[in-house]
DNA sequence: CTCTGAATTTCGTGC
DNA sequence: GCACGAAGTTCAGAG
């Protein structure tokens, strides 16, 4: 309040004030929440319609539009980037046009009602982070074989992060030195994991390979899963979320521990 | 405006007034929009932190949650059904938890500053629509088999609906009297597609059946998909989605006629 | 309950 | 740009 106009708000506005509000913001690109009785229609890659009903419409300043009903999580239409945005009064309605180019789509939410508008005026953007995701479980078991997977094997590749489409997780070699072949999944795995493992060691084998081993290391395995994964003489190892972010934080202060002896 | 007060919205609430507020809104199961700057923390099936920056916390009737940041169509946060949602004032913050049992996550939303609260006090829902869904087509094919794909086909099991898992979108027979099996995609189909339709004519030629055809029906086809889709043997067929409205428009007018000469 | 597959999936990353 | 794979995926249907 007393940093200056974080938000302007208008509660029921007159159609020509919403269109005013809306051009303005839409027009700076500040980020806008509409709420009001509105329709939206939506053609594209499917098509759809949304009856009158209380929606809450929210225009962020990248161009990103999300329509919600009353219910659920999903929005019930939406436009992730668009390319141009118009507003105007049409028959006594406020009509929002929404266009996105590639794919051509048009999203249009037209409001008989609008209950209130607020715009972001000075936005404040914050950081964001997520943990324990799926490639800090590929580095842990890369940096602590024999803590999660219980066995010792290496890694030589285990610093390419980043997975190029139809390669597998983990590429290394077991203590007899036969190749092994590491799937892993965050989340209990499916059928659909262990046949994406048995391509990369078919890969493997066609490649000339011998002795490919092939491990899926997940949380949990469906029986389904479990079934086609023991009649393609796969492996899978159970691996513990809890313990491996303990070592991924242990790593990580041991790393700072370095970086302290270092300075 | 005319039809009683809609909605309510408080700007630039005081610490307690905001937590009343949200209360009464939660306890009386009404959606709320909340903004303000605010700190969220998740922690579940994954772990998440958002910085101190302007958000947009949408809280519905059904106990979805969503965390909207200034940027791209994704939640920050989110919460699809909380069994708990708490609201209290602690350290000059407004704190709101929202807790989900099954799984067991976490959200907490942290606000030090909130530009408004805006309260839906007498919800409209509105019905909601989606045409052309991969189902439609596939009732395309199933009952204009020369129009969509260009061949006499006969489905004898069209009219079953739903997808079990594990078997084909269609199973029929061409002129020929050859066991067809039909995979249906609404989008360009990748790999993964051609993969699924081989398991499924392997399957038939597995329990006996010979001289299976597997064809692919989706209105494109990427290169790599292509090629895997030759060398497996299986046929391409590209849909016309323009074609396949067409069809199904004309199919349920001629529907409604038939309603009509009953009655 | 779990499993399976679709989604206007979106999103990132490699090519 | 396209393609492939992950996602706190969500969601709906079947067993």
């Amino acid at each position: 309040m007393g940093e200056g106009l974080r938000y302007t708000v208008v509660g029921s506005p007159r159609l020509d004030e919403a269109v005013e509000v809306l051009r303005r913001a839409v027009f700076s690109k500040k980020p806008l929440v509409l709420a009001g009785l509105c329709e939206a229609r939506y053609e594209g890659r499917a098509a759809s319609e949304a009856e009158a009903g209380d929606k809450l419409v929210i225009v962020k300043a990248d161009g990103s539009v999300i329509v919600h009903g009353l219910k659920g999580f999903k929005p019930l239409n939406w436009q992730p980037d668009t390319s141009y945005i118009g507003v105007e009064s049409v028959e006594g309605e406020v009509r929002m046009t929404f266009v996105r180019r590639r794919p051509r789509e048009v999203l249009e939410v037209r409001c008989r009602e609008v209950g209130f508008i607020a715009v972001f005026e000075s936005p404040v953007e914050g950081g964001y982070w997520m943990f324990l995701s799926e490639d800090e479980i590929r580095n842990a078991i890369a940096s602590f074989p024999r803590e999660v997977l219980g066995e010792d094997l290496v890694f030589p590749e285990k610093e390419r992060r980043l997975r190029e489409a139809g390669y597998a997780d983990l590429y290394g070699y077991d203590s007899e030195g036969r190749p092994v072949i590491v799937e892993v999944k965050r989340v209990k795995a499916g059928e659909e994991a262990v046949r994406q493992l048995l391509r990369y060691v078919e890969k493997a084998r066609n490649m000339g390979k011998r002795g490919v081993r092939g491990i899926l290391a997940a949380p949990d395995i469906s029986d389904a899963a479990r079934s086609l994964l023991e009649r393609s003489g796969l492996e899978f190892r159970r691996i513990d979320l809890k313990r491996v972010y303990g070592l991924l934080k242990s790593g990580r202060e041991r790393r700072t521990l370095e970086e302290f002896l270092e300075s």
